[in-house]
DNA sequence: CCGATTTGACCCGC
DNA sequence: GCGGGTCAAATCGG
């Protein structure tokens, strides 16, 4: 999307990137729970890393180059006070209570491909419950836009919301936009390094035979964020043939998260069987911590967040702090999220 | 029977 | 008025 750097440019970014997956495998190796220490110095190393190559980017985003040749992109999104913000139940909470809320939910775009040669196409499935309540014909759009939200979302008040629509040019590519996070503890399926043979379904059970096998996260957008990070997703499920698209990557996980560190927002469970044993890691950990993958999503805390951060000079303070009331915002940036039952 | 999807109507911001 | 987003009744499917 963006055009190319310069060579010095994508040289160095390349390397701090490569510096930057090397630290988050010496995360994994370490053990994370022993020394908090070690963490703590970690956090603060992907922290300077990530820094560099902000500044190497600028605000935007630039590609990361890929080990697996994929290219993946983070761009920022402008943020559009949007249209549609009708009555829903939960809108209308939102809107009542504080009408704020809505327009600044966060909100992240990202480019799906399916992977072709699976023979498998349709919806996309990213380890959580999305119930379909509407779908919609674009203006200009080859494809409807589909209406999701978080099954959960009743019983749980969980307001994470997917939409997905279909590229027009390519119709293996999908663009998934998130909006808010889950706030629900998710299926167990959810759980990734559990058993990594049942991530998907719950939802396309009936009539689309089209499970989605494999796909891989081309271009992650972020809206009302101010921080980026270059996004390396690539994964794939071993449904059928977990190489089908990409070869492992040690790295499958280290990014994958736009925002939700612990929410587990949008953490799918790709946890290659192949790949990876950790079972007693979390990939939501790695995620979480891969650190500044978080970012900040609010646009009104945004601001107060990032002066905090430029005040405090934080490392990883670019953490999403979307809790709103639910959550104090000064918890410790090392914070041990691997806490299982943390938010229940 | 229950939960998910479909689909036309409705709402709302621009 | 238009278009995107959501509702909700009807329908589907296990």
């Amino acid at each position: 999307m963006e055009k190319a750097l310069n060579w010095d440019q994508k040289t160095l970014i390349n390397e701090l990137t490569q510096g930057r997956e090397l630290v988050k495998q010496l995360r994994i190796h370490l053990n994370p729970s022993s020394s908090s220490t070690g963490e703590l110095l970690i956090t603060k190393l992907l922290s300077s890393l990530h820094k560099s190559l902000l500044m190497l980017n600028g605000v935007k985003s630039e590609v990361e180059p890929q080990p697996t040749g994929l290219t993946i992109v983070t761009t920022t999104e402008s943020p559009r006070s949007g249209s549609g913000s009708p009555r829903s139940d939960y809108d209308s909470d939102l809107i009542r209570d504080k009408s704020k809320k809505r327009k600044t939910l966060p909100r992240w775009t990202e480019q799906v491909r399916v992977c072709p040669g699976t023979g498998h196409e349709g919806p996309l499935d990213d380890g959580y419950s999305w119930r379909k309540y509407g779908q919609k014909d674009i203006l200009g759009a080859k494809y409807p836009r589909g209406y999701y939200r978080c099954t959960h979302r009743n019983v749980q008040g969980c307001l994470a919301i997917r939409q997905v629509q279909r590229c027009d040019e390519d119709p293996s590519i999908f663009s998934v936009t998130y909006r808010g996070r889950h706030t629900c503890t998710q299926a167990p399926h959810l759980i990734p390094g559990q058993s990594p043979n049942r991530q998907n379904q719950d939802q396309k059970k009936k009539k689309s035979p089209e499970t989605f096998i494999n796909f891989q996260t081309l271009e992650v957008k972020t809206e009302d964020l101010d921080t980026q990070e270059f996004r390396s997703s690539s994964f794939s499920f071993p449904s059928t043939s977990p190489m089908g698209c990409l070869e492992k990557e040690n790295n499958i996980f280290s990014s994958l998260t736009p925002d939700n560190h612990f929410m587990g927002n949008f953490s799918p469970p790709f946890i290659s069987p192949t790949t990876s044993e950790s079972n007693y890691l979390s990939p939501y950990r790695i995620n979480s911590f891969g650190g500044q993958n978080l970012q900040t999503s609010e646009s009104d805390l945004n601001e107060i967040i990032s002066a905090a951060t430029s005040a405090s000079n934080s490392p990883i303070l670019d953490l999403d702090l979307d809790l709103d009331l639910d959550f104090p915002v000064d918890f410790d940036s090392h914070f041990p999220f691997d806490t299982p039952g943390f938010f229940s």
